[in-house]
DNA sequence: TCTTAATCGTGAAATTAAGCACGTTAAAAA
DNA sequence: TTTTTAACGTGCTTAATTTCACGATTAAGA
């Protein structure tokens, strides 16, 4: 008789189980990070107690999040190190690579292509697009650039899933109704502004002023503080 | 009698009051991107249910958010648009520039001196720094590139408070120590690893693979639900 | 072999965030 | 002037997330 003695939430079988809570998926690449750095010092075991605290988080939290994965500890051991790094690569997705259009071959568009490190998370991209015409044909980091209008027929013919937005706010809500159009499944968008986007397309804001403004406003209200007690 | 009808959370005056929650900070910028937009399409007072729908937000998620802020709304009105703005920037201190020292001019480094937005988030990169000799002495987008050796000193002498890690991971933690060895108060982190940094010095870290990590596994588990329905 | 100690997995408690509902208020309409 | 309506502010409810606590398990040492 066969005794599943985990609820599998990843793929691999069964139903379709609980969606993994966003606060655990961010948390994942953080948990990924450290493992690496504990592989390269030759680290063949880690307990949560470890790598919990190299991340300032509670034990308990990493334990918990890991349930969410493949793959399960010993006690008095912990996880297998590479065990646990190839189980987050696997339910992130990272373990196979996707391609990838970028739009906007700006300043920040270069920036993003010339990261190489996307390799590493499950990211190839494979073409940028703009619109203008200096732009055009020209390589950056040895991905060409091509016109925006050919977006849409490329991404049907290459059966590209994800769209990165790195163009002004201004320009991004009709790049991400291309990318619609073009049948892709997943937007990553950087430009300020919100879109509106069908709900079979998926979409993540990458917006930089948000950390900011976390980070300005605790100095502000830190610097505050200090006013009033001092001097 | 004096009557304070509301305990104020920002500045101004008082006892230090509650700290804002950083879910409520992180929506800040997004409520500020839409009444830019509402504004330069001439409305002069918005509801917070028509300000939230655009954002796809609960109209009374934003109204508490707004009790953060120096403002009170009008029954049957909303808020006034421009003293919304200026209130949300108050708030997070963007209304007036703070100097911020950028360390790293690689792609990364060179993509966020090249966008000119940060004046409007209340910041102002005054000089980037390097170790590469190649790099040093250079200009980009208006920007000195000075030996990183200088930074602790320039930092003192400029009173800056705001340091921007754009390097390698590897390199961080070297630059980060370099950074609160300069006195700043803050440090915004875009190198993909974890500091340790002393309490009194604040740091955000601005990591991408968080984000791509919900938007990767999300489209993974919606592709393998697709296969699992259909063939 | 037996004891000790570190860690796992997990249910329960606590904390935090989001959504709802309702009394109050001000503008506009009757 | 009175009525109607849209929207505010806020206490309460619900949901989500984190932390705590503890029994179970396994490796290592006595």
């Amino acid at each position: 008789m066969t005794s599943p003695r985990h609820v599998r939430r990843t793929p691999a079988g069964a139903a379709a189980a609980q969606a993994i809570p966003v606060p655990v998926l961010r948390r994942m690449p953080g948990y990924l990070q450290a493992l690496r750095q504990f592989r390269t010092e030759g680290l063949e075991w880690v307990s949560c107690t470890r790598l919990a605290g190299r991340l300032g988080l509670d034990p308990a939290l990493a334990r918990k999040d890991f349930t969410a994965l493949d793959i399960t500890g010993k006690p008095k051991t912990g996880f297998p190190v590479t065990g646990l790094i190839r189980a987050i690569e696997s339910c992130l997705g990272w373990d196979n690579v996707r391609d990838a259009f970028l739009v906007g071959a700006g300043s920040l568009g270069r920036a993003l292509l010339g990261y190489r490190g996307f390799r590493e998370h499950g990211l190839n991209i494979v073409a940028a697009f703009d619109t203008d015409p200096g732009k055009i044909g020209s390589s950056l980091h040895g991905t060409q650039v091509l016109p925006l209008s050919k977006l849409a027929g490329l991404a049907r013919r290459m059966r590209v899933a994800i769209g990165i937005i790195a163009t002004p706010a201004a320009a991004a809500q009709e790049v991400a109704d291309l990318m619609v159009a073009g049948g892709l499944r997943a937007i990553w968008n950087f430009a300020p502004t919100s879109l509106s986007i069908p709900p079979e397309v998926l979409v993540e804001n990458e917006d930089l002023s948000r950390t900011l403004a976390v980070l300005s406003q605790r100095l502000q209200a830190r610097r505050a503080l200090e006013l009033e007690e001092n001097g």
